[in-house]
RNA sequence: GCGUCGAUGGUCUAGAGGCAUGACUUAGGCCUUCCAAGCCUAAAGCCCGGGUUCAAAUCCCGGUCGACGCACCA
């Protein structure tokens, strides 16, 4: 017995089992026999990811970038004009004998001759990597059909540039400035794969940053970030994808950027910015490494990127966060083809700002997130499985139980319970079981605190609070229970 | 998309033509003064569709989903 058998008992997969098992992950459609590439969050699972977004939220408009949110549904012009329907529709050839299908390439056309089996290839039409949908109702062989055309956006910063004129007259005609949103984004992967990682709709957190290009070696603040020390992969060292996590240069963003390794100010300080986010999160950082792309990686419109990439024990490297400097290409295409003015005056005359973009995959994060808090201890002659989480990332922020199964303790634990609920912490009342069960089930969801009603608490009025990663209790009078879970 | 392998209660699994196994879990109860203890009771399952057969979870065909490899991942 091979592959999937094994596999699923190997402790590596442990993570998925719970997150399953605990109500954080749930594939989407199950009890219609699923689709490939969509996942539902769970009750945990959603409150997890959404105190991810709101940290980042937080962190963003610390660097005073402002936060707006644009449709997923997108007309089909948006596309033509920004190059993704060109560059996500991919012709292919089919083999006329065992009818595998490919991606046209050099070696693999029309009249070439089928790797596979030697058969001869003829033409099977396009794949495009975006879902198409239809904007009203189109006329039959009218002209409308093409006008109707609308397609799930495959990413959210195109809703970012189209609004370029409006934010800029926001930002009062300065620059620079930056914008964020965090949204769904659509995908029609030919093979999605490995839960989180390659999804079909999932969440981008782009932000979009505006410079003029004489600027991008001169952040303001550049000076702050500049010791941080960042495990990078150039694209010279970067000849083979899976390098061991040994194979990176350890430098500080300042010396990488005087030594022109990372491009200029801009690109360093907001990958410096990447790398204190997922670090602030939780993310183990000896598993994160940045690595630029080589130029036959590159997406149609950048001009240079550098991803983070996380180590995963299940799945090996994979990218969490791309930080793309997208040059003058997008607002260029858009102005273009909207015919609209997409300049913006400065003491130097009228310029065309560069887009410095890092973009985030949260469903990835919040995988990454799982695999680093995730840890297994013997404790006595049982193993106890703790999610360690930071407090302001746990769904659940603390669990109030009775000691015993006894009314009078129950009615404390509950008056407890409720008075923390009313003072809107988020908090869990459990009554089932031994007490030891109880603390593993919180152990198990990432709980930092459990709180214990005994008999003394009917006398004193103090509860125990149980610590979840040292497992150590403190006694505390009940009214000071809430500042210490705050 | 192609190929290989697989799918049994919520989880992990035994069974390979004839009553679906066990553990964990969950729920109710007893006991219990702090780390998955014990006892009693209960709940819960053969991925979907077709075929072969007296009889299919088991064999065959198709599909779906999953792991892995190839391709793809702008």
């Amino acid at each position: 017995m091979t592959d999937a058998r094994s596999s699923k008992g190997a402790p590596k997969d442990e993570v998925a089992e719970l997150a399953r098992r605990r109500g954080y992950l749930g594939q989407a459609f199950e009890i219609y026999g699923a689709a490939a590439g969509f996942y539902d969050y769970g009750p945990l699972g959603a409150g997890l990811k959404r105190r991810v977004e709101n940290q980042w939220r937080d962190f963003y408009m610390r660097e005073g970038f402002y936060e707006i949110e644009t449709t997923s549904v997108v007309p089909r012009s948006v596309f033509e004009a920004s190059g993704h329907l060109e560059s996500f529709t991919d012709p292919t050839v089919a083999c006329t004998r065992c009818k595998n299908f490919f991606r046209v390439a050099e070696d693999l056309d029309v009249g070439k001759r089928c790797p596979d089996c030697g058969g001869v290839l003829e033409a099977a039409g396009e794949i495009n990597l975006m879902f198409q949908t239809r904007i009203g109702v189109p006329k039959a062989g009218s002209e409308e059909n093409t006008k109707s055309e609308a397609y799930l956006r495959p990413e959210t910063a195109q809703g970012i540039f189209l609004n370029f004129q409006r934010l800029l007259r926001f930002n009062r005609d300065k620059l620079p400035f930056g914008i964020i949103q965090i949204g769904k984004a659509y995908r029609n992967e030919i093979s999605p794969r490995q839960s989180l990682i390659r999804l079909r709709e999932f969440t981008l957190a782009e932000v979009e940053v505006f410079v003029a290009p004489r600027e991008k070696n001169s952040h303001p603040e550049f000076e702050a970030v500049a010791d941080r020390k960042l495990r990078l992969v150039p694209a010279s060292s970067n000849t083979n994808y899976e390098l061991g996590i040994e194979n990176y240069e350890e430098k500080s963003v300042g010396e990488a950027v005087r030594s022109g390794i990372i491009a200029n100010e801009y690109l360093g300080y907001h990958i410096a910015k990447v790398d204190e986010f997922l670090e602030g999160l939780g993310i183990t950082r000896a598993k994160l490494r940045f690595r630029q792309h080589r130029r036959d990686e590159m997406a149609h419109y950048a001009t240079d990127c550098w991803d983070a990439e996380f180590l995963s024990d299940r799945y090996g490297w994979m990218e969490i966060v791309g930080v793309a400097d997208r040059g003058d290409y997008d607002l260029n295409a858009h102005a273009s083809s909207s015919n609209t003015d997409m300049s913006v005056r400065t003491e130097q005359g009228k310029i065309i700002p560069h887009v410095i973009e890092p973009s985030y995959g949260i469903d990835r994060i919040f995988y990454a997130l799982l695999e680093s808090a995730y840890y297994k201890e013997q404790v006595g002659k049982e193993n106890r499985q703790v999610l360690k989480l930071k407090i302001e990332l746990a769904p659940i922020r603390a669990a109030v139980f009775p000691l015993l199964n006894k009314a009078e303790l129950k009615e404390k634990a509950r008056e407890v319970f409720q008075n923390l609920r009313d003072a809107s912490i988020f908090v869990e009342y459990d009554g089932s079981g031994s007490i030891g069960r109880r603390y593993r089930r919180q152990d198990e969801i990432g709980t930092p605190y459990c709180i214990t009603i005994d008999y003394e608490t009917l006398e004193d009025d103090a509860v125990t609070i149980r610590e979840r990663d040292t497992m150590k209790q403190v006694r505390v009078p009940i009214a000071e229970v809430e500042k210490i879970l705050a």
